[in-house]
DNA sequence: TTAATCACG
DNA sequence: ACGTACGTGATTAAG
């Protein structure tokens, strides 16, 4: 396999200052994207490879810099003009079927290290595009480095191997490495050895072979006294220099090189866009002159009259859809008992209106949606996955609308089309595409002034197509099982209740909370506590307090438990068991304010598992026959994600560490060794840590943990001492949301605040508990998104039969056959720790048994 | 339909 | 002085 590397900020930087700034007439500027799309096009006419990644830098503060404060210090950053069309170009390749790398932490020319290396490793053939002299060092046998520049507005390339650098410089690819660790580069603030410049650091490596061999010949003749004097001096800057000069391999990317072979992307969409952009000569050069750019994308205005053709019984469905190819149409389709009754579409001109009576129908509307030239916009993504293996649905108006606004409780159309106030297009006859079509383009532009595009269309999009098939699959369960355990907790529960009654001196509904205040405040006397709007509560919490008072207490908490585990488990689980023997619980994508996902019918997301009793459920979640469930979960994901946002070092170290999270905070809190934090202490301290993601009070804590407010109020002042970079963020996170009226995820998922501007003080409050909670629940829930999307597609690429069926918020579970298991066991948790890359590791363990219970570590 | 309770992350 | 941790869904009683 040939795989071409592209440093993606080197390319684009030369593009910029080669070719005078150009602009669209909406003022974008265009000019480094014109420049790196035609390298782009010359590199791969020239080199023809089979699979290409793009690099970028991210703009974080990188390792190099911890490790050395000057390191690039001074290198000023992008001009605005430049850094505008950074994402543009993103968009455009990833439309385009490319893979884009970055990672934090590690810049491009990492990216490019690793790579080359893994190509090394696998015997592949590397070919690295930048124009970046640095890479040089990568060459070898089987990698060479495609130097491209852009002079007067045209892409130039040179290669460089082995020859090729020996004929330029005299020595081997890796002693170049050491040339400039002596020679220096104020670009790069590598100081290397002063007063030793191009020409002697050139000559003492090919002289001496290496930095070792100059400085192990101090002595020779062939050193000047001059020279030998600098070279002392300057002995311990030429290591440390020779260190930041040296191009990492060990990037913690993807390296599994078939995952960047050439995708479809979305021709219609990349046409759109280059349209938009005005770069119209890059249609040609990239194969999308025949393509029918993406309508939404069309700058076009809206059609003045539509044309309504409503098919009957007989319609030339073929010509129809031979029309269709290579075009974006608008589809909304009416579901029924999971197949199409009818649809409406259109291709922006015509409307067609077919039903599921119209002849050829079915297989019709299954080769529109199949057909990858063929850009479907829609009101319900997962609903068309559900049906068939959809191959390019570009657009969602409920997933959209969700993305715009997490708050409301209804993301259909008709709903979305009345909030944002959509006209219909006028037409003579009716159809509800005159006013969905209107809707998508308005959707779509919020989306992309938003910058959540990218959001939509490489998470939200996908992941619908996952979640479909998790509610297709379903778990399998024991349904014998289920009623026997019930039966069982049916026979204690009629004990309980008997023994309650005689305790009580009477017969009353134990399930009422209002009959069990009677009972327990008025009959028995108890003291009572809390009260809510209607009455004393009788919550766990304060029956908890009452048990030292009376016995009866003790039964009415086992009941409790014992009966929620019969209504809600047992008998709620057996009435939703499919004819197939599994359940098939609806995955939710626009319910939460947070971007995760929920379950219903049955919540397959609070099974129980705190409680022995209730964890016993989990036995009866079991694998088919001949299969095993592979179970998943994230370690401490919010907390990882609180430290890398909040950037803070202490808790980034105490990760980086490998150590107990909530040990290291009670040791830091309390002010003690590591190993003298008592279990008591760490479980303080876990509450802490919990309460810090939650928007903590000192009230809640002292409640929480059992100590007085006072004391817990200590805990959090000298947790946010001593983790400052969490006590800055979680000021600057209100402020900033206070300014611009919403938080945002590490991906761009928003949720507005208005109430950080009520009157009502406990409203305000609350609205800053949230913004400090929502960009950490928000960013993890986007990130096992992610993961969710590469462990389906990989196992689709592995071709394994093992299938995805559930997501518990920070777990997943596969079902696979028992000799894929193992593999299976080893992908998922590779693909969950790095579906990003954060600056600290993520960790996911995973672990394998017949059933739920079992593969749960 | 709403409130109370309790299951999960 | 005052209320009190983030996000969900199902069940039950009671209006």
């Amino acid at each position: 396999m040939k795989l071409l590397v592209i440093d993606g900020n080197s390319i684009l930087n030369r593009a910029f200052y080669g070719i005078k700034l150009l602009t669209t007439k909406d003022g974008q500027y265009t000019n480094a994207i014109y420049g790196f799309m035609t390298t782009l096009h010359k590199l791969l006419t020239e080199t023809s490879p089979e699979a290409v990644a793009v690099a970028f830098d991210l703009k974080a503060p990188t390792f190099r810099h911890l490790a050395y404060d000057g390191y690039k210090a001074n290198r000023k950053g992008m001009p605005q003009e430049l850094a505008a069309q950074v994402q543009p170009l993103k968009d455009l390749l990833g439309l385009l079927g490319f893979t884009i790398v970055t990672c934090e932490g590690f810049e491009a020319d990492d990216i490019l290290g690793t790579l080359a290396h893994v190509c090394t490793e696998q015997g592949c053939e590397c070919m690295l595009a930048t124009g970046d002299r640095d890479s040089l060092q990568l060459v070898s046998p089987c990698v060479s480095v495609r130097m491209a520049a852009t002079k007067m507005g045209k892409p130039e390339v040179t290669i460089f191997d082995e020859a090729k650098i020996h004929e330029v410089y005299g020595v081997t690819p890796p002693q170049l490495i050491d040339i400039k660790a002596i020679q220096g580069d104020t670009s790069d603030c590598i100081p290397g050895v002063a007063g030793i410049g191009q020409k002697g650091a050139g000559d003492l490596i090919q002289r001496f072979g290496s930095l070792d061999g100059v400085y192990a010949h101090l002595d020779d003749p062939a050193i000047k006294p001059a020279i030998k004097k600098k070279l002392e001096a300057g002995k311990e800057s030429a290591y440390m220099s020779r260190m930041l000069g040296t191009i990492r391999t060990d990037a913690p990317i993807d390296t599994e090189l078939s995952h960047y072979l050439r995708q479809a992307g979305s021709p219609p969409a990349a046409a759109a866009m280059m349209n938009r952009l005005e770069l119209h000569t890059l249609l040609k050069k990239f194969g999308l002159e025949g393509v029918r750019p993406a309508a939404a994308e069309e700058t076009a205005p809206p059609p003045n009259e539509m044309v309504v053709l409503t098919y009957h019984d007989t319609a030339d469905l073929t010509a129809l859809y031979e029309q269709l190819k290579g075009h974006t149409i608008d589809l909304l389709a009416v579901m029924e008992d999971g197949d199409i009754r009818s649809a409406a579409l259109s291709d922006g001109q015509t409307i067609w209106e077919l039903q599921a009576w119209t002849d050829g129908f079915l297989p019709f509307m299954e080769k529109l949606l199949t057909d990858e030239t063929i850009g479907i916009r829609t009101d319900n993504a997962k609903a068309l996955y559900a049906v068939c293996p959809c191959r390019s649905i570009l657009f969602d108006t409920g997933l959209a609308g969700y993305l715009l606004n997490p708050d409301a409780s209804d993301y259909g159309w008709e709903r979305l089309a009345q909030e944002y106030g959509v006209t219909p297009y006028p037409c003579e006859h009716d159809s509800p595409l005159l006013t969905f079509l209107p809707l998508v383009q308005l959707l779509q532009q919020k989306i992309e002034e938003n910058g959540q595009t990218a959001l939509l269309q490489d998470i939200e999009l996908p992941l619908a197509e996952v979640l479909a098939s998790m509610e297709t699959i379903g778990f399998q369960v024991d349904r014998q099982g289920i009623a026997d355990y019930g039966q069982q907790l049916q026979q204690e529960i009629d004990t309980l209740q008997a023994d309650i009654y005689t305790e009580a001196g009477s017969e009353f509904n134990i399930n009422s909370p209002k009959q069990l205040a009677g009972v327990l405040f008025e009959t028995l006397g108890l003291p009572a506590k809390k009260k809510t709007k209607s009455g004393y509560s009788t919550n766990a919490e304060v029956l908890e307090e009452l048990r030292p008072y009376h016995p009866i207490i003790d039964k009415i908490l086992a009941y409790r438990t014992l009966t929620k585990l019969k209504s809600t488990y047992c008998d709620g689980l057996l009435k939703v068991i499919g004819a197939d023997g599994r359940i098939h619980s609806s995955f939710n994508q626009t319910e939460t304010r947070t971007g995760r996902i929920s379950s219903t019918e049955p919540n397959l997301q609070n099974i129980p598992v705190r409680t022995q009793r209730g964890r016993e459920m989990r036995r009866f979640f079991t694998a088919k026959e001949g299969c095993m469930l592979v179970d998943a979960d994230y370690s401490q994901i919010e907390l990882r994600v609180l430290a890398h946002i909040a950037h803070d070092q202490h808790m980034l170290e105490a990760f980086a560490g490998g150590e107990d999270i909530h040990t290291t905070t009670a040791a830091k809190v309390f002010g003690l060794p590591q190993d003298m934090v008592t279990p008591l202490l760490r479980s303080r301290a876990k509450a802490v840590n919990f309460g810090i993601v939650y928007g903590i009070s000192a009230f809640s804590l002292s409640k929480d943990i059992s100590v007085s407010v006072k004391e817990a109020d200590r805990y959090i002042k000298d947790y946010l001492h001593l983790y400052s970079g969490i006590d800055r963020y979680m000021r600057e996170v209100v402020e900033q949301a206070k300014r611009d009226g919403y938080v945002t995820t590490l991906f761009g998922r928003r949720r507005y605040l208005p109430e950080l501007s009520s009157s009502n003080k406990n409203l305000r409050a609350f609205g800053e508990r949230v913004a400090r909670n929502m960009p950490i629940q928000g960013t993890a829930a986007d990130i096992i998104k992610i993961a969710m999307i590469r462990v389906f597609r990989r196992l689709r690429q592995e071709q394994l039969q093992a299938r995805l069926i559930l997501q518990v918020h920070d777990e997943l579970i596969v079902e696979a056959p028992e000799q894929e298991a193992a593999q299976v066991a080893a992908l998922l948790s590779e693909e969950m720790e790095r579906a990003v890359s954060l600056s600290l590791p993520l960790t996911a363990e995973a672990a394998i048994g017949k059933t739920w219970y079992d593969a749960k570590k």
